[in-house]
DNA sequence: TTGTACGCGTTATCAT
DNA sequence: ATGATAACGCGTACAA
């Protein structure tokens, strides 16, 4: 096992101030130390009394011993599969947003490593995380629904896992998308690409289904030849940009579905000199701050990823509130931003 | 005080299985139960009904109970001001390299806001994390002191600070900006312009020293004419550019002292339809992964993310193990990475 | 090698 | 409104 207490005998670690303490140099008893640090009512000249012994003894209430009671650690575990943008983004939010909830993270980055997941539901476990946070994927289906029935809440954003009692927060992926490759069709664009992540995410299939309805809107057909998968890395959007590049017939437009893959595929085109978007129009999903600065700027479906973290600290704070719910679904709408990265179609 | 314990009863929660339940099922005491769990001797029958009671009773210990007898949480704290680049890249890999050790994550994001760092202290505190990972800066001085003095080890990053038994990795900044600006000197640039961070910020003294003295050694005047402040942040480097850009003589070369203020000197320039390198030559502090993608290709100072991430887990885990340190400080090298940002100037 | 029993710091229940 | 005291789950002396 991962805890392993015969080393590190914490030695060097002061004794901290108890509550004991506290309650010894303000004359009361423990009991009405705990309620005055609970906002219960206290007699006023105690609660005086107490307020200069914590001052004094620098006190700080133990989050681990009142857990040991209440069974409640004001922590929520944050599983993410990596650092970029976005994650970082919704990190930085979330973590500020959940802690004004007086909820404190613990984070874990598994990187899309499935032994790392099952590390990840491991430390959330021993540490008696109070709810999770996590992107839904089929694999921690059922290390999930353990988790659940164990009564922690789980919060899940991106893919949304029929079946369990757990919340979800997406954006509109698929009309999203329909909205971005419309845009490409509108331009004139007849034949399209897409460099899609694994289609094994539902997050995948819903932006090839609007890449397609938007394609079908459009009255073109939608050449399965023109959909190009990988696994949402920057390595596997250079390769999709390839095949896509060296295909039959080349396509004018590519939708590509993450920015991870965006910056492989302007890699690879950066490479072979081609220019964007005379060569070939771009939309990405994904808007980072970046794309802003590029030559050309990159059209992009931008995710309100602070409205996300806002949902998830919402639906984690109800269910640790309240009694019970059913699964929810908060579905937040995208913004596409406009740049310089597509170009009308000669017709 | 955050932790307010009225509501929430936690009533959802099913009862953990706890050391209790195994041994029960397994025939033995609960001594022999936390042996087993501890890695010590245990005879061989009974490990197996342990290891059968766990399993049936999906036991997992509690890190919080644990915590009590042992005052050791198994968990660290980790503050980080924001989630740019730089610091998601760490935060990824410390978060990573924390955990082989068997060290859970506590995150918080302070956006450099002086009460946010408070809090941050509090619920480190409160949460009784066994180490505390930070940025160096002297208004937390006061509070880094405390923790010190309590004996939870800190490591810093970036600033040192002096006077404190803490331990501290940085990267050569002088040295680093000294060969960055040699470069644009070498380049036949006389009037260099710095972007520099705040100036309170041991940080952007060094590398603003190792512009000073890059200049001196080719001769060259170190106009403070040339020097521009700002807060590390885009805006702050969109200003400075504006400001170098309308200089009494305007500079051929400026030196952005990281990655977010080039940002913003770079969205001046474009705004301004500058170009990169023809009218003016560019090299950053902090290499991004974009910066690759860029048009031109930007010239950049690596900081060795990961490395620091080790060194920075190496000094947790020895603070630790072991009983006591001097402070200790890790100074780790950066690389120059040469693009296209730059140009030899005519002579 | 194993079992027993105490204590860690807090909350919660009971009397008062 | 307050004080005394029993849990919470685990680690660890101590005795066997």
């Amino acid at each position: 096992m991962s805890i392993s207490n015969g080393r590190r005998p914490a030695r060097g670690k002061k004794r901290q101030a108890t509550i004991t303490d506290v309650a010894a140099t303000a004359g009361v008893s423990i009991g009405t130390v705990s309620r005055y640090l609970n906002g219960y009512q206290v007699r006023r000249d105690n609660r005086e009394e107490i307020e200069k012994a914590i001052e004094s003894h620098g006190y700080a209430r133990s989050a681990v011993a009142s857990a040991m009671k209440t069974d409640t650690l004001h922590m929520v575990g944050l599983m993410v599969p990596n650092c970029d943008e976005f994650h970082a983004g919704l990190l930085a939010s979330l973590v500020t947003l959940l802690r004004i909830e007086g909820l404190a993270t613990l984070t874990y980055c598994h990187g899309n490593n499935q032994a790392s997941v099952e590390d990840a539901f491991n430390v959330f476990r021993t540490h008696r995380v109070d709810a999770l946070i996590m992107t839904g994927f089929d694999q921690a289906s059922n290390r999930i629904s353990e988790v659940v029935g164990g009564g922690t809440p789980v919060v899940l954003y991106d893919n949304e896992l029929r079946g369990l009692n757990v919340d979800c927060v997406k954006v509109e992926n698929f009309e999203s998308s329909r909205r971005a490759v419309r845009h490409l069709a509108e331009l004139g664009h007849e034949r399209v690409a897409v460099i899609t992540g694994n289609l094994s995410h539902w997050t995948a299939q819903q932006r090839l289904r609007g890449y397609q309805a938007a394609l079908e809107e459009a009255g073109l057909q939608a050449d399965p030849g023109l959909v190009f998968q990988g696994y949402w890395t920057k390595h596997d959007g250079y390769a999709a940009m390839g095949r896509a590049w060296e295909a039959d017939k080349r396509p004018t437009a590519v939708f590509s579905c993450s920015a991870r893959m965006t910056f492989g595929a302007l890699t690879f085109l950066k490479d072979q000199g081609a220019r964007v978007p005379n060569d070939i129009s771009l939309v990405s999903f994904d808007d980072v701050e970046m794309f802003e600065l590029f030559d050309p700027t990159i059209t992009a479906v931008a995710q309100p990823v602070h409205r996300i973290a806002e949902s998830i600290k919402d639906l984690v704070v109800s269910r640790l509130n309240q009694e019970e719910f059913h699964s929810r679904l908060v579905n937040l709408p995208c913004e596409i931003i406009l740049r310089n990265s597509t170009r009308r179609l000669q017709s």
